[in-house]
DNA sequence: CGAGACTTTGACCGTAGTCAATTTATGTGG
DNA sequence: CCACATAAATTGACTACGGTCAAAGTCTCG
């Protein structure tokens, strides 16, 4: 597959991921055609900085992960970002720091630059992003009620069915199976669990046929069993907020 | 103490908490003295909804706690809006379900009446906001590094070091004491850990002089160990993420 | 004083972690 | 295409942190 061929079949995932089935409009293919030349490449293990432009970027191709390593060495990874996603880089918070790094090939998009070369749909491109924002904030909450509240089963088949959901949005999905570019470790990193009982869970799971996982891709069993194993459809909080809540002092 | 009284004290913590040490100008009280017909009160339980104005509210005074009940009963803890800090209720995200619950009595502001009440300063208070909005995000980050990779002593102190710091900038904690209207079932929804966890392991904590618990005023004996045991200092992200991730297929 | 909410304690269990070794990819250079 | 080096996945034995269940003790407040 030569280059720009390749570039072809990224920008149209980009596009999608950044069109929701509702009610916008998808990107236009010839607008990030023409933005060839922005993309920035990394290579699998680099960390994207903040240098010399806008500090949000739009991933094209590849996978990227939030994380953090504390003093000690250990490392939580806070979720990854997707063909799709935005990567805001303004992590300049007073608390502690976080970087992105790229897990594959990664290629991404100045936000900045894929407004301003949107002429008339800038304002169209403009929320798309606002609204792949958002849904990077609500992936940071179903981030923490698996590691929360979930069993290592639960956080395993939950995380799955978030990047099988995600993954499928922007076509990345064929036949119920898509690629995973994530050692178990880093699994691990991420669900809050160790190296060794991720993989136990693993094959659990392969045992008990609710997935099948070879050569870097999985296909999820998808059926009533797994997503009420996954805890995947968040109910209504409001129901008995109050009622555990009662008096608080 | 007489209801005008203590809506004085109140906006006074509410302004110091909207200006950062660093480069912002305090609220004018005057002006939040000034929207006190404007404050919406909660009682102790009570969700706050979204109902028939903006959709932020900024804290005056009083405790609130964003939540999920699972399906099953199970419930998750975001975090704590505290005076000063911003209730965001726009979570009509794609994905589940979130509520803010009142966990004291609870004063909020609408934070576009308070833009507009400012007059020449409006600018001002929305970058305050807007800060607000990232202390929130950035909260949740430092949420899922406590639940995902700390044990359960760490979490306790992590938790604990934060409300003191997010609590003294509003000037809530005197002579190094500050109270906590939260149960220790809640302290458990937050940490994911066990109300009898939470239980044992604050004695530990208490028994090895780390914090003083009485009468629902917390004191921590802050000293290296302390911080240290706590994890609280995030360390740089950069380090060794590289080290880490090597060729991630 | 009694009721309900909250905290504390004990006994026991089980999920998940640790350590260490082995097997299986994945790659790279010869 | 094979040999070696390295990263990943897998397995076993053992440990421990934290969960569950159940009961008793406190605190508050009407």
């Amino acid at each position: 597959m030569s280059a720009s061929r390749a570039a072809t079949n990224e920008a149209r995932c980009a596009s999608e991921a950044l069109s929701d089935p509702d009610e916008c409009q998808p990107l236009d293919l010839k607008r990030i055609q023409g933005l060839w030349r922005r993309v920035e490449r990394y290579t699998a293990g680099v960390t994207v900085r903040a240098e010399g432009r806008s500090k949000r970027l739009i991933v094209v191709s590849g996978w990227a992960a939030e994380m953090r390593i504390l003093p000690d060495g250990r490392r939580q990874i806070f979720g990854c970002g997707l063909p799709g996603d935005v990567i805001d880089l303004s992590n300049s918070g007073n608390l502690g720091n976080r970087a992105f790094v790229a897990l594959t090939r990664l290629e991404v998009v100045d936000a900045e630059v894929m407004i301003r070369s949107d002429g008339v749909d800038g304002a169209q491109t403009a929320n798309a992003i606002e609204r792949a924002l958002r849904r990077r904030e609500d992936a940071l909450y179903e981030q923490i009620v698996r590691i929360g509240r979930l069993n290592a089963k639960e956080r395993i088949l939950n995380l799955l069915l978030d990047l099988h959901d995600r993954l499928s949005r922007v076509g990345l999905v064929k036949e119920g199976a898509f690629r995973v570019p994530i050692t178990q470790e880093m699994f691990a990193d991420s669900l809050g669990l160790s190296l060794v009982h991720i993989n136990r869970t693993l094959q659990q799971l392969r045992r008990e046929g609710l997935l099948d996982l070879r050569g870097g891709a999985v296909t999820l069993r998808k059926n009533q069993r797994l997503t009420a194993l996954a805890c995947y459809q968040p109910a209504s909080a409001e129901w008995d907020a109050v009622r555990s809540v009662r008096s608080a002092h």
